[in-house]
DNA sequence: GACCAGGACGACC
DNA sequence: GGTCGTCATGGT
């Protein structure tokens, strides 16, 4: 295991953002969440409102940097955002964003994520999502790799690709799916039958949105949120109902995303903007 | 115990 | 092309 520092990082923002569901809280410790991405997991803990602690595998250092997208300047962005747009309100957005990241997740993880996450509140899109990954999914326990004061916590990892096809219906259904359950193994499906992340980040951000879009349960909004948090498709702009209040509410109606090559990162924090202002 | 949830779909016009 | 009722269940 090896420890680093993340700048510029809130891990208690991003858990909050609603991009991702595969990261959880400890309930003893809030600073401390535990991700998980694939088949792959690790530590971050909350050190200061701009500095958080990366805790992994030492074989896994790269891939939690390139997860955490610690290249990535978001302060250009901001920039760019700030001169184009204008409006008061963006720098409250920019100011309330500090620290906030944009994962890059594993594709198979955030399709299941975000096809669940229709008429579902973030919390139950954890519960349905964790309960997958504890029947399909790899076990590890924690007291093995962080030591005796984890004894008795367990982390489930996404289920691998060779686990794809023991996805049961039944078992969805009663893991709390409800309708959605179909749309999971339909997807779990094309995934075995070869529809990949490297494949659809090739092909363009129109192509692969419509591709995504001929799956059951996946439709605009969702077919963004996949292309922007696990293709790299950072043109992407999800309109949910959030950001369709923050249009109506603070735009004249439309955000002109047009404008941005990397609009979903804008859209990241309009959303987290909406949720959290006046907290 | 209502009420709503990071929507999608099919049936209609 | 647009609108509208329906979808199954967990959180609050």
């Amino acid at each position: 295991m090896l420890s680093i520092l993340l700048n510029n990082t809130d891990i208690g923002k991003i858990y909050s953002s609603g991009q991702c569901f595969g990261i959880s809280q400890n309930p003893y410790n809030t600073n401390e969440y535990w991700c998980v991405s694939g088949q792959r997991f690790c530590r971050v803990v909350y050190k200061s409102s701009l500095v958080s602690e990366l805790t992994c595998f030492d074989e896994d250092k790269k891939y939690w940097l390139n997860y955490f997208d610690m290249e990535t300047n978001y302060s250009d962005i901001a920039k760019e955002y700030l001169e184009k747009d204008g409006s008061e309100v963006c720098k409250d957005i920019v100011g309330l964003s500090a620290g906030l990241r944009m994962l890059n997740q594993e594709f198979p993880d955030c399709l299941i994520s975000f096809i669940t996450s229709q008429r579902k509140s973030v919390p139950a899109i954890r519960t349905a999502v964790s309960g997958l990954c504890r029947i399909y999914g790899k076990c590890y326990n924690l007291e093995d790799y962080f030591g005796s004061e984890y004894a008795g916590f367990e982390i489930f990892t996404f289920p691998a690709q060779e686990d794809y096809d023991k996805v049961d219906i039944e078992v969805l259904d009663d893991l709390g799916f409800g309708y959605r359950s179909l749309y999971i193994v339909s997807a779990f499906t094309a995934l075995q039958s070869g529809m990949s992340g490297e494949e659809l980040r090739k092909i363009g951000y129109l192509e692969a949105k419509d591709r995504l879009k001929c799956l059951h349960g996946v439709g605009e909004k969702i077919a963004n949120c996949v292309a922007l948090y696990s293709l790299g498709y950072k043109e992407a702009y999800p309109r949910d109902v959030w950001i369709e209040r923050f249009e109506e509410d603070y735009c004249g109606g439309k955000f002109v995303d047009e404008l941005y090559d990397k609009a979903g990162i804008i859209q990241l924090w309009q959303y987290y903007f909406m949720l959290h202002k006046g907290k």
